[in-house]
DNA sequence: CGGATAGTTGAGTTATCTCAAATGCAGTGG
DNA sequence: CCACTGCATTTGAGATAACTCAACTATCCG
């Protein structure tokens, strides 16, 4: 099962992890599909955290998709310089784009223990061009896609740093909602305020700052890896320019 | 020809317009396809320099191609920041993602007299959904944009305000090469300090002081809407963080 | 010529960064 | 149970990149 060669080492069992028999592929409604699919094998396989499962710039020869557990996809500058582009959640491709892609244009990094599924590269093109119902899945994703990345650029073009805050805050509540992963508007936040700072073009201790106002201000609760959102309303409110300076 | 109802209003016709012949979708590969294609008209349009041609939140019934002339695509937020996504050339889709939305999720405005293509967009969808071969080239148009909305956001997140603008003279200027618009270095070149600003999350200020560093430099030569690359070497180099509080 | 638009310059301000030290916390091993 | 180590976070004090505001100049276009 995880005997594969070349790839990101798997690294072993995760008590975690072994029990997890979710949907490999839930955001993508590639799903049955991609089951089914005779021609489609998926590989699975564990990471612990802290570990790079794609490296920038490599060609890439399978697609992966995150089934249980936290990454991020992210850049890197000539000078060590890094952005963020995207926190990744169970059951996300680790790129939208990445079928298409011969070489890795972003590298992935877990932040807990992950579990995934991979899928040869090449074969998963040759099903899409069969099976147009995938492509145009595919593709919806992709529009998906696009329409968070320009969202991003906007924040951070015209953004405060406590709009930034604040919306990234927001937005992972509203994701993990969906799946089902909040309850009493506290969900698990594996992030470190590096990790923020990288995603919105900030200091770490500049997100610390804007966290402390938030905390201080008990709009939010952080703490032991758990984030609570205390007042939903106020948070709302500092994403859109209603806690500057105070 | 013009006549089209509801839609952004054809402004009558421009000399510097009238005589282009070029494919309107040069850039879809789509081009050939959507001439031959019986169920899907194509109606033309013109529009002068600073008219908007979508509007952000509306609901989308055309999608728009660029067939002559310099757009750009844009947000704006609650309280009036404008975020510019992209610079459109001619033969760009108005939006790769434009589709499969059914409202603008952004704004286009004009930033030259514009000629301008637009297809139902129920029809078009539908076209794509039996012509595979064009869904899949849509796919791959929104795939490298996706790509270039993350270098813009590394850009943003990551850079300085002189890696911005030499990276936005730089980008531009490769574009602009692959069509031919180039001559000796220089091109045609609409924006205004205002519009890079918007683009560059800087200030028209700001990015007026990095151009006159960079003219000081003898790096380019910017007057009369056109700019011409004087050093392409050193304008790489300052777009790489080799220009820095000289 | 005149009026609008775009660009320049300078001085003062601020948001955010850098650097460095102090604090807290979690896991490890004795 | 307690020190020890390695991270992550907090705090503080300058430094600076980029911003704001306002006046001035240049350019375009009718």
């Amino acid at each position: 099962m995880t005997g594969n060669g070349g790839a990101p080492q798997s690294e072993g069992k995760d008590p975690r992890l072994e029990a997890c028999g979710r949907c490999p592929a839930r955001d993508l409604g590639l799903c049955p599909s991609l089951q089914q699919e005779p021609g489609l094998p998926l590989e699975t396989g564990f990471a612990r955290a802290r570990r790079k499962l794609c490296h920038q710039g490599e060609a890439a020869s399978h697609v992966f998709i995150l089934c249980d557990g936290w990454a991020f996809r992210f850049v890197t500058l000539a000078d060590g310089r890094r952005q963020i582009l995207d926190f990744l959640l169970p059951g996300q491709l680790t790129s939208t784009a990445a079928p298409f892609s011969d070489y890795h244009e972003a590298s992935v990094q877990t932040l807990t223990p992950v579990r995934y599924a991979r899928i040869e590269r090449q074969k998963l093109l040759s099903t899409l061009r069969e099976r147009d119902h995938m492509l145009l899945r595919l593709t919806e994703l992709c529009v998906a896609d696009i329409q968070r990345l320009q969202d991003c650029i906007a924040d951070l073009g015209r953004r405060t740093a406590m709009e930034r805050v604040a919306r990234l805050l927001l937005g992972l509540y509203e994701r993990l909602e969906m799946r089902g992963a909040v309850e009493d508007h506290a969900f698990e936040f594996p992030l470190r305020q590096e990790h923020m700072a990288d995603a919105l073009g900030l200091t770490p201790i500049h997100v610390g700052r804007m966290l402390r106002q938030l905390r201080t201000a008990r709009i939010i609760r952080l703490q032991a890896r758990q984030l609570q959102l205390l007042d939903l309303a106020a948070l709302r409110e500092a994403a859109d320019g209603g806690l500057e300076s105070a």
